[in-house]
RNA sequence: UGUCCCAUGGUGUAAUUGGCAACACGUCUGUUUUUGGUACAGAAGAGUCUAGGUUCGAGCCCUAGUGGGACAACCA
């Protein structure tokens, strides 16, 4: 009753996009039994990165949208590359992301005796048949996409030849490459994915599952959908390199089926993200060849990285229903995905302030040995998180950038005769600049007014400026490392003529050895996010020892006024 | 000498065929502010790749062109 009203004068923006409206005819037209399955399906050859975030959300979600159910597939069908490994880690991301499979967790590997029945069933049908001729020569009669292939001798061999030698080749009578299953489709197709394709191939390999059971392994265009098709998936979306392969996908299911049934493959564009690199085979180097730390390197674009980096779950979800699904090629400005973090983090971080380049400062007028806690607030955008007690004492760290000798009148900083807020303190005027020999500043000297505790002046008196502090006596020492974009080019998989190597940003990573927080940070867990007031939004990092903190910054904080000065 | 896919401000997307195009990011102004953050207010920026066609009317439909992309792994 109400609930039509509400749905009347809220205008809710459905998040609509073209897959959901194909699934929706689909459900019209009682397709399926008006069922929605979808599957998320990786191959475990390596950690996920942000671009399987977005199939992630695609496919959990669209289930989700449609009351339907969502499996998790792992595509094991080529043993040379995969791992336990990946397996567990794939699933740990699933989990961070927030998606749930439930008990519908499948292997393509657990198929593999369907898989074989069927293709015998096909070889029965005169619809595949055993080539025995090397690769090059098959690759060769495959033609090329403008020019037709010509059939392989063995095309026409006798039912029983080839039931025979599959036999033989599931029971490991051949060596590698020996001999392939093909379908037998058209060697003119102007597809080249129906010039007959490969089924299986011979590879002597241990499976991380299987074991040895097997020497015989299907090739991902058989056994995708045929997988799909055991599973009850309704709707297999993917992304558009497998555009080509739908004929095929389609060609199989039409095989197997033998009911109404039919599982559907619907492609959207791959998420590319500027001055990221995707590739998984580069992932792999980077991370091999020791060029980062590892594949939850803070820099890298994968879930675990961006995880350890202190990026949310929710800000990544955030970001992939900001791109939206469609079929145009883009590019992702990476601006996108940070404001999709900072809006996340402003509304939940812990504030607490730390001094990166510290600056050492001596209140003259106040007692050495006093240490005066001051109350700090935990968060401006959430009133129930609280305040905390902050020690304040005679001397001091503030960042270096935070002083200035000669600065312009539209510096709002410390300056010397100039007066300015310490944040949640006192107001402080810097009285005296203190150099070495080399002229360096190593210290300043400032009186503090005690009538200003908590930083306001009962004299209505203004500052212009406020600035973070933490006490040099009573504070945390951290290591913080910074980061920049990993890649130097907005595209760097599209510098077709370059090694990535040579575009990688020497600068992604510094790391400040000494840096000081107030004692509150003790209390953060690992991969904690919190914000450093005017710094940026950082967490704890996993290098994080009983007697060193390690902090990573996540992001920093937008900065009009850095911004203004680059100019 | 092929088949298929795509084409809307800088970027990513939106727009039951019918009010010379909306939103987000980014950019720029201003207000507020104990974060040069946040929040708020506002501005600039496209006439929808091109040419035809259908229509009273096209970003949406049709045709052709142009540009970009995918496809010739015993990878997925």
């Amino acid at each position: 009753m109400s609930d039509k009203k509400i749905e009347n004068n809220t205008k809710v923006p459905k998040t609509r996009n073209f897959v959901h409206e194909l699934v929706e005819k689909d459900l019209m037209e009682g397709r399926n039994d008006k069922r929605v399955h979808t599957r998320f399906p990786p191959e475990p050859n390596g950690y996920l990165h942000i671009g399987h975030a977005k199939a992630i959300c695609i496919d959990f979600g669209t289930a989700e949208k449609f009351g339907g159910k969502c499996n998790l597939r792992f595509d094991d069908t080529n043993p040379s590359k995969e791992e336990t490994e990946y397996v567990d880690s794939i699933k740990e991301d699933i989990k961070w992301l927030g998606f749930d499979w439930e008990d519908r967790i499948y292997f393509s590997s657990d198929f593999f005796d369907k898989l074989s029945d069927f293709a015998v069933k096909l070889i029965k049908e005169k619809k595949a048949y055993v080539d025995e001729q090397s690769a090059e020569l098959i690759s060769k009669q495959k033609g090329s996409p403008t020019r037709p292939g010509t059939d392989s001798p063995f095309r026409n061999r006798p039912v029983e030849e080839s039931l025979d030698l599959f036999a033989r080749m599931k029971a490991g009578e051949f060596e590698n490459g020996a001999m392939v299953l093909r379908a037998k489709i058209d060697m003119t197709s102007p597809n080249m994915h129906l010039r007959d394709p490969l089924m299986y191939r011979i590879m002597h390999a241990e499976h991380h599952r299987t074991g040895n059971k097997w020497c015989i392994y299907p090739m991902y265009d058989y056994a995708h959908g045929q997988c799909d098709y055991f599973e009850g998936i309704t709707h297999s979306l993917c992304t558009l390199e497998f555009e080509v392969h739908r004929p095929l996908y389609d060609w199989f299911a039409n095989e197997l089926a033998d009911t109404e049934y039919r599982p559907r493959q619907i492609e959207f564009s791959r998420l590319n993200l500027t001055y990221t690199m995707m590739s998984k085979r580069n992932l792999l180097a980077l991370v091999e060849e020791g060029l980062v730390s590892g594949w939850d390197d803070p820099r890298m674009p994968t879930l675990s990285g961006m995880r350890r980096r202190g990026f949310t779950a929710q800000s990544i979800k955030n970001l992939v229903e900001k791109v939206g699904v469609t079929k145009t090629k883009g590019m992702t400005d990476f601006a996108l995905l940070e404001h999709a973090v900072r809006e996340d983090l402003n509304k939940k971080a812990q504030r607490l302030m730390g001094v990166l380049n510290p600056l050492k400062v001596i209140v003259t007028n106040f007692p050495e040995d006093k240490v005066e806690m001051v109350s700090a607030v935990n968060n401006h955008e959430d009133e129930s998180a609280g305040r905390r007690e902050v020690p304040f004492t005679h001397e001091l760290y503030i960042e270096k950038e935070d002083f200035m000798e000669d600065a312009p009148k539209k510096y709002f900083r410390l300056s010397v005769g100039r007066e300015v807020r310490f944040k949640y303190a006192y107001f402080l005027t810097c009285t005296n600049v203190i150099k070495d020999e080399n002229g360096e500043i190593i210290e300043l000297h400032c009186t503090y007014d005690p009538e200003t505790k908590g930083g306001n002046s009962p004299d209505g008196r203004k500052v212009k400026g406020t600035i973070h502090w933490v006490s040099a006596t009573e504070n945390v020492e951290a290591e913080v490392r910074l980061y920049d974009r990993l890649f130097n080019f907005e595209d760097p998989a599209n510098e077709k003529d370059k090694d990535f190597r040579e575009m990688l940003n020497p600068d992604s990573l510094k790391v400040l050895p000494k840096c000081y927080i107030e004692p509150f940070v003790t209390q953060m867990k690992v991969l904690d996010h919190f914000q450093l007031e005017r710094m940026g939004y950082f967490n704890i990092d996993k290098d994080t020892t009983a007697n060193k903190i390690v902090v990573n910054r996540t992001l920093s904080l937008r900065d009009n006024w850095a911004k203004k000065m680059g100019k």
